[in-house]
RNA sequence: GUGGUAGUAGUUCAGUCGGUUAGAACGUCGGAUUGUGGUUCCGAAGGUCGGGGGUUCGAAUCCCCUCUUCCACCCCA
């Protein structure tokens, strides 16, 4: 009778409670956005595959979420695939991933930066450089789903692009901590530059394999020096080389303390140099701000993305153990891959599902009032319901939000629905008081009961609210 | 993609060595109380025991396959 009813593997309903606490969180973020003069954008749920094909490496092109060709798409097929796959049965992934771009030709977003990217070039007529917008969308991955890790999420990318100005890295830094202080939440900000983290590899000679140098490098808090020496050298990195840097990438000392150790150890790679610069500038612009979060110069950041190539920006929680709130980076030549080379942006993605989690572990969301309903009207029957209604617009009209009960049933269920749903005040209208031109007002809290007259209710339960 | 864990009512879970009609709590609905919520009492509904196959006189229980969940890895927010 009742059909089984589920929901796609890594996605998530949200009822009202936690509704109006994502609404909340993405109004903040919105807000603080908007503060600072950027503009919203969005783009499609979905994007042509060759848009996004090739953009994420190898292993994001498998977590692409493909969408099947409408109408006859096997039509599309060429014969040879199924002589293939049959001659070679253990090659049907190399023949799956041929055959997808047969049947597939759009696919669900992986993230913003890339169709934000597209976006720029495709709009570049139209388009006032610096461009700065922000973007709050959900995003697709088809990953194995894991704890705080979903297969649709959402992000709040908010970037400036075609400006090459340091000062755009301060504003992004300057906004992480506005949007942290209306949280109330505890956070550090961690920096780091990708020019510093190739001069590290070109001086101690890794500097062909800067990726496995970067990607072992960013485990070092997670799985500890020796693993990471040990990934090194299993990448074919001489322990010579390895010796030279791990003394300067260890996280003691003070910001000053580590600008040093680089000076010293960067003096022979102009790249590490550029690097060092820009972030001893920066360092130097948020110096002059009055930033309730701390910021710690961290060379072991180095984050995923390979498209990165100055900045590198993440945000943890101080309240809470989590991976990172909130990152980003500077990436100078994202659009280059579609066609409009030497624009540089930088920009940060706040992570709304983690930063919900946070702040429901540090009862963050106390402060959120009930915004539902505030007055409930009983319904005791239409002659009743008549005389409710008029009322009911007096209060809105106040700005105050109530409603009928649509059924006149028993006063007992109208009740509960009053008492479940939090309605903070009860107005009582039957026959005694519609006569009596007088409503029961009850105050569900207390208990407590007054009569009102109907020309006085909206100014009483004005006050209260 | 790799490894582990689990799957029984809407939810959280019992269910003995394979043995009669699979239970509880919470929730839902109804009643006690025809105009008063939270507490209490009574009652009811709700199950293809994830699915398929096998072993057996007999399977929620044992075996195989599959799907799904959660956790870890890879990677990432």
């Amino acid at each position: 009778m009742n059909q089984k009813t589920s929901i796609p593997k890594g996605t998530r309903d949200f009822g009202p409670v936690p509704m109006m606490r994502r609404n909340y969180l993405f109004d903040t973020i919105r807000s603080v956005f908007q503060l600072y003069g950027y503009m919203p954008i969005e783009t499609p749920a979905m994007e042509t595959l060759e848009t996004l094909m090739g953009k994420y490496g190898e292993e994001g092109d498998k977590l692409i979420f493909k969408i099947l060709n409408s109408g006859d798409f096997a039509s599309g097929i060429k014969p040879e695939f199924f002589e293939n796959l049959l001659r070679n049965p253990e090659n049907s992934g190399q023949i799956s991933k041929t055959m997808a771009s047969q049947i597939s030709e759009k696919a669900l977003r992986y993230d913003l930066t890339v169709p934000f990217a597209r976006f720029v070039v495709q709009h570049r007529e139209e388009i006032t450089f610096p461009f700065k917008r922000y973007q709050i969308q959900p995003v697709w991955r088809a990953d194995r789903p894991q704890k705080n890790r979903y297969r649709e999420f959402y992000q709040c990318d908010v970037d400036v692009i075609g400006s090459n100005s340091l000062l755009n890295e301060a504003e992004l830094i300057k906004i992480i901590d506005e949007v942290f202080i209306r949280f109330g939440l505890n956070i550090v900000i961690k920096l780091n530059n990708r020019k510093i983290l190739a001069g590290l590899a070109e001086v101690s000679g890794m500097g062909s394999n800067l990726t496995d140098f970067t990607v072992a490098l960013d485990k070092l808090d997670k799985i500890g020096m020796e693993l990471v020496k040990k990934e090194w050298s299993s990448k074919g990195f001489s322990n010579d080389s390895i010796d030279l840097i791990i003394p300067v990438i260890g996280n003691t000392g003070s910001n000053s303390d580590k600008l040093d150790r680089l000076r010293d150890i960067l003096k022979n790679s102009g790249t590490g140099q550029k690097g060092l610069e820009e972030l001893e500038t920066l360092m130097k612009i948020i110096s002059g701000f009055d930033l309730k979060c701390s910021v710690e110069i961290d060379l072991t950041l180095a984050r995923g993305l390979n498209y990165y190539t100055g900045a590198i920006i993440e945000v943890k929680s101080l309240d809470v153990q989590m991976g990172s709130i909130c990152g980003g980076g500077r990436y100078d030549d994202l659009t280059g891959i579609f066609g409009m080379p030497g624009v540089s942006g930088v920009g940060v993605s706040f992570g709304a599902d983690r930063i919900y989690d946070v702040l429901e572990q540090t009862n963050g969301f106390t402060a959120l009032t009930h915004t539902g309903t505030q007055i409930l009207f009983l319904n005791f029957g239409p002659e009743e319901s008549a005389v409710c209604m008029p009322l009911a617009d007096q209060l809105r009209s106040a700005g105050i939000s109530c409603e009928l009960y649509p059924d006149s049933t028993k006063i007992k269920k109208q009740m509960q629905y009053a008492d479940q749903n939090k309605i903070p005040v009860v107005i009582m209208i039957g026959e005694t008081e519609r006569n009596a031109s007088q409503a029961s007002v009850k105050y569900m809290s207390s208990g407590e009961q007054v009569n009102i007259a109907f020309s006085d209710l909206t100014n009483a339960i004005g006050k209260i609210f």
